[in-house]
DNA sequence: TGTACATCAGTGAACGCGCGTTCACTGATGTAC
DNA sequence: TGTACATCAGTGAACGCGCGTTCACTGATGTAC
């Protein structure tokens, strides 16, 4: 019941696979989605452009490919660093945003793509997105769900946090909650989504280069905003 | 020395730019910048292609064109709030990021231009665009500034916000404070930037859609963020 | 007010370009006996 | 181990497309006298 040895046809299959995709992801890191022709690419790798039609049906599906190349490298970049990091959830939550914006500065055109405009002229399909965009955002929810547990999210604090919220704001989230996290608290959801927003907006400020005129280096600040946000919302370190 | 009648050919000169403009726009609001061709412009118009080089130089001419109207109906949209507001600074304030909110919703892909990723082959022609691009961002900073002047800003609050950043942040923004606007206080700056980077953050996020799919309705949470921000920061209505 | 000339707006054809995709083909790899 | 056939990978030419830009032209508007 071995798996069968790859035959040399196979092999060269997937190494091919791999090298248009390194070889796409270039010019997309280069010139961008709209420099992103099949030609282009097949001239890089050094074949045919119909030959590229054996490993991929059309432009799109390669687009596809790379979006959810991204998605996983970015997810398992975060990964890594949360299980690097010894301590509690508290801290693990801080490391992996910490290295979500690490991971978006070294790859603003794949940030771009998966947290900018949407891309003119291209359709994702949903289903085979879905999972891979979704890996991070549950990493955190998770993060903060355990941090919740463990008795690192103080009650007082986020309870005061969610009054001061608008109730349509808190519904949504909740009716959220119940159909996708059902097992988690609602402080939790509400922290979570908090946290997100306030990190990830910055980001995607410094990503696309809104700040640079003012705040050249964005470094300090983004960490000072992480503590502040992660102590306004009452997560304590463990 | 009245200024002279302007005669029929520079009238419908008028006229004609301002229509491909228009019509420029919607191609632009309907398909994004990548499906803004010359030709489809000329057709939606109704006249030759080649004619559209009497009025614009080059595709690119017409983009920056479009980039410059954008920047400056978004400033005159936040004028007209602050204008409209009661009250002190802070109401306006308030007023002016919220109409900025509203106009970046009602415009998402001229708010992509302006705000989103850098825009693939198109060079902008920064002594073009410095001026209108700015224009909101002074009209935010002339405001905290006025109320920074007028006692609103808490000095206290504003004070332990700031020896809580990082110095290495406070100094790059003290030195882009002397170089450009020296006559502000720092602590009004370093409020301006952390609101601006929230509200702006937030927003960015909604308007590309990442929101959606938890928060189908963001108004209630940004208006509270907002009104959070602006406690945080130690700016009180008056 | 009328005429002659200069300026400008708009046309349509043409140029050269790069693109995604298809197709009939050749040659290499894999498989069954 | 060798042979015959099936499958697959890769080629190069071709298709039709829309694009930005140029150019020689025609006809309308403006101006000087």
């Amino acid at each position: 019941m071995t798996e069968a040895r790859p035959t040399l046809r196979e092999r060269r299959r997937q190494d091919l696979t791999t090298e248009i995709k390194a070889a796409a992801r270039t010019r997309l890191a280069a010139d961008g989605l709209a420099a992103l022709s099949l030609r282009a690419v097949a001239r890089d790798v050094g074949m045919a452009v119909s030959a590229l039609y054996r490993y991929f049906a059309s432009r799109d599906d390669l687009i596809t490919e790379l979006l959810v190349d991204a998605y996983t490298a970015q997810a398992e970049a975060v990964e890594a660093a949360v299980a690097a990091t010894a301590g509690g959830p508290v801290p693990r939550l801080r490391a992996a945003l910490l290295e979500f914006r690490a991971w978006s500065l070294a790859h603003p055109v794949e940030y771009g793509l998966l947290y900018g405009d949407p891309l003119p002229g291209y359709q994702a399909p949903t289903d085979r997105l879905q999972l891979p965009g979704t890996r991070v955002a549950a990493l955190l929810y998770g993060l903060v769900d355990a941090a919740d547990r463990a008795g690192r999210l103080d009650r007082a604090v986020a309870g005061a946090r969610r009054d001061r919220l608008p109730a349509e704001h808190v519904d949504q989230l909740d009716r959220w909650r119940r159909r996708r996290v059902p097992d988690m608290g609602l402080d939790a959801v509400v922290v979570t989504v908090d946290l997100w927003t306030r990190m990830q907006g910055l980001l995607t400020l410094e990503v696309f280069g809104q700040l640079r005129p003012v705040l050249p280096d964005v470094t300090a600040y983004f960490t000072a905003a992480l503590d502040d946000a992660l102590a306004a919302a009452g997560l304590t370190a463990g």
